[in-house]
DNA sequence: CGCTTCCATGGAAGCGCTTCCAATTGGCAG
DNA sequence: CTGCCAATTGGAAGCGCTTCCATGGAAGCG
């Protein structure tokens, strides 16, 4: 059964060179005439070799691993779309430049979660952290985590993280503000905002483009009410009817993500409103959700999955310095407007 | 910056003993003086030392890493709640038990992905493999993999492989069966089945199941028609209109999942029928997406994400041999029908 | 009381790779 | 023809851990 796989030292000998040469030419190392370069390679294709990362780890001094770290409650059972796309993005990133991605789950809010973060570098040896929200906005973790000399790549930053550190993301500040202008076009003028979690900063911006485009009509706080939800489907649920119950008798509910939203929308039909006729709803994201609920939701699409991929690249070129200059980078993304059936003229 | 981690060297010197006492220790192995063993220990806090897995896998030749293996189509956008679950479950069961988890997402129906998960093997050095479905049915590539020396749980295997490897899941037949005894007594005689794709040997043990209950009654091939999508939400919405068109006039649409079932009603909306007075619906598997649409799935629920958990913690039992018989163990969970409101009276 | 057996510990070897540095070659300017 | 440099290759030394085997002493036995 189990015989014992190949090592360098079977390819040296197999090719005539010495081991260093071998590992060389596995590394894609300058000064290696291609005559020996291609004999290498056949002897590798030969005895079907592959590195052993752990050792290459162990002598190399890193392990081409790369944590994926988000927040969310995993008791909590909705498991977001977002971070799920986000990870699959970085698993499709990882494929091609051979590096691995340990997905991990750190609640946050939890007194110890910087210390369960700097950990993955400690115990596990991860090259590079892929950061979602809220610990993308967390300044002192990334600080400490680059301090280890563990790179960073932000994921969605909202705040004085996104010019410091490398990120990607989209312009969520334009997203609002474009959402918010299709609808005043529509005619809304009394608004109801479920915003997402406290620093969620990204999330936040969404806020503030669409606080930017009322103010270009004149509108302002005393147009718009606001709650915070926790970006579940269940919060969009409890929270909507305050809203709806608000004096000011906001004719659109602008929700901070597409599960809020679905949520808002189920309470609207529970109360017995008639979407969008009696009142229009957004969200935020493009996720599966938005397109399943009846009516549709409109919304503002970012391209998740590739957010995630990105991220990685961005990571791993960080990582290996090719193509990559010395400053922050942050790779900003489109975002769309997607206007389906949940908005509609008051 | 980066000051040098501490080494087993150094806490064999502060402590004063030989490296192996220390690795021992770490190890949990017999033979060493309680006094000697909490004076390790001591060390081991003092200087806040962590083992480095790369040095450990290269040294002992285990890794310690397992990999999830799952199935879908990363172009296709929802990836499905079933497989984030078992992967949120596989992180938490990790946790616990010091070993990390690499997702690996393998589209199969290419013909290179038995080669594609054999290779986590060779190139990750991976000690234990968790296969989700189809991969969990697939007899042959199971038994490639245990060739090689690493072992296998299965999630929801349906066919064969359920007696032969290790596996955890639910009695997929007794929920399809106790979901139909649901329709039935509620007076329904004519169904609409949406089966999940081919290979998907638990799935179809959910129609086995149905039709068992439906034999009991004395109904037969006659009383339901079937037709297969792919478990998500569109193939529901392109496959329920056939149904509903069949000239057997079925009164409910059973579905394979709840992305399906989803879809189903979605499109059931579309030509305007009441749910669930014109027709009832049922998904399986109790998603968050049940609980979303409106109006609320009657599902059959499944502990997902305890699934995956429980396959962590039964491929480290297998791979330490610690409390476990050398025969192939099933961990079958409950389930339960969850009566919403897609089902009523005909 | 001499013998085996068991327990606790340590020494040495080596897992498979990379990195550092030395050695050899060929080319080319002086 | 000599010297020097760059290009190419290899030898040796580890990376931090576990496994194998040897050691010494305490305990058990006829």
């Amino acid at each position: 059964m189990t015989t014992r796989r190949p090592t360098i030292d079977d390819v040296a000998r197999l090719s005539g060179v010495a081991r260093v040469t071998v590992s060389r030419v596995l590394n894609g190392g300058p000064n290696v005439r291609d005559e020996v370069r291609s004999r290498v390679m056949r002897a590798v294709e030969a005895l079907d070799y592959k590195v052993n990362p752990q050792a290459r780890g162990l002598a190399g001094g890193s392990s081409r691993l790369l944590a994926f770290v988000f927040a969310s409650d995993p008791e909590n059972d909705p498991n977001s779309y977002y971070e799920s796309a986000l990870e699959l993005g970085a698993l499709r990133g990882c494929l091609a430049l051979g590096y691995q991605v340990l997905v991990q789950n750190v609640p946050n809010q939890t007194p110890d979660c910087h210390k369960r973060v700097l950990e993955l570098i400690t115990t596990q040896r991860c090259d590079g952290l892929i950061l979602s929200p809220p610990y993308s906005d967390d300044v002192a973790l990334i600080e400490a985590v680059l301090a280890q000399g563990c790179k960073v790549v932000t994921v969605s930053p909202g705040g004085p993280a996104k010019n410091r550190f490398d990120g990607v993301g989209v312009d969520d500040e334009a997203g609002g503000y474009d959402l918010a202008r299709e609808l005043l076009r529509l005619g809304h003028r009394r608004f109801g905002f479920i915003a997402g979690l406290e620093g969620h900063l990204s999330a936040d911006l969404r806020l503030k483009g669409f606080q930017r485009a009322l103010a270009e009509q004149g509108l302002g706080e005393g147009d718009y009410a606001m709650v915070r939800g926790d970006f579940t489907f269940r919060s969009g649920t409890h929270l909507a009817p305050g809203l709806l119950d608000h004096p000011l008798g906001p004719t659109a509910l602008v929700c901070a993500n597409d599960d809020m939203a679905a949520g808002a929308l189920s309470a609207a039909h529970a109360r017995g409103l008639s979407i969008p006729k009696d009142l229009s709803i957004t969200g935020f994201d493009d996720a599966p959700v938005a397109a399943i609920v009846w009516p549709p939701l409109t919304t503002v699409h970012q391209p998740v999955k590739v957010l995630g991929q990105r991220a990685v690249e961005l990571l791993v070129a960080r990582l290996t310095g090719v193509d990559i200059a010395p400053e922050p980078v942050f790779h900003q993304l489109e975002h769309a407007v997607v206007s389906r059936q949940t908005t509609a003229a008051t």
